[in-house]
DNA sequence: TGACATTTAATGTAGGTACATATATTTGCA
DNA sequence: TGCAAATATATGTACCTACATTAAATGTCA
């Protein structure tokens, strides 16, 4: 559905501004699927993403500056969300002995377990892109590359 | 900067994967940019959206159902966002008398005066579009809503 | 007419972001 | 050595979304 019919406005001051909305409507329209997607493991989306980058450090341990270097959103509290999944049991939190300001975290045996079940479920597969060909999400990348490129 | 500098992941499974995380993240990016404009004028981006819907059914009041209706965000809860608006005198809320179930909610004069200034302050203009031509912008439109299609 | 369903908005709860501040530890350097 | 600056994380506050529930008013229909 054209953008315009899904928020009802049928006439925008000019492309650029309908890009705006579009993209940030898209965005959500994404977000809001992959956050259904992994409610059934009681996990969100930004949970998800942090046991990931856990295990693409395993057996290592990840700090919490760490996670938010590695974070797509980079101001987002990476420590309250490992709160989460600490009470969850999904992760570890100890001292770091080296430095002992920073924390060591470790992704745990129930959380790779998790990582697997979700992965063979093949949520990341099922994600709303499969109408746009190859070629189209080449173009896509590069008009979003381009659009963030400061002055 | 390409998204996999700007995220520090050099390899992504396919360009759907890679399409997905650069629309929330560049999406991110550009809310941003945006809340940081408005946070001069004391208003978040849902509540100049609201008040822009207000000011659009002018001197008309609209209801609740129709500020979900017209938002970007469907499932967002407009009742605690009038909330804020009606604290800070920019809008009012009366029970509307053909419906009692029904809130009327006005856009006050200082709301009003509020998104002129906004305006004139030309926050709307530079947006972080201003690297794509009229053609790619189109495309871009025209991607985003492909995307959107539902099988 | 009166019981029941529907509509409209508000509220409770859990989790998230943004920004400022606090606390503990380490580092650097006079 | 000792003290200030820098670092690493945690916490407080305000606001937001998502989803479930509540409360009040209205509509429906036997």
């Amino acid at each position: 559905m054209r953008i315009e019919d899904e928020i009802k406005q049928p006439i925008f001051r000019d492309q650029a501004q309908k890009a705006i909305i579009n993209l940030v409507y898209t965005a959500g329209w994404l977000q809001l699927r992959q956050a259904a997607a992994f409610k059934p493991f009681g996990l969100t989306l930004p949970q998800f993403n942090i046991l990931r980058i856990l295990r693409g450090q395993h057996p290592l341990p990840a700090t919490v500056a760490l996670l938010i270097d590695r974070m797509l959103d980079k101001t987002s509290n990476a420590s309250r969300i490992v709160d989460r999944l600490e009470e969850k049991k999904l992760v570890t939190r100890t001292v770091c002995p080296a430095n002992r300001r920073a924390v060591d975290i470790r992704i745990t045996p129930a959380g790779l377990e998790l990582l697997t079940r979700i992965e063979e479920a093949g949520l990341l597969e099922a994600n709303g892109t499969n109408h746009l060909t190859e070629d189209e999400l080449r173009q896509l990348n590069a008009l979003l590359d381009k659009l963030r490129t400061e002055a």
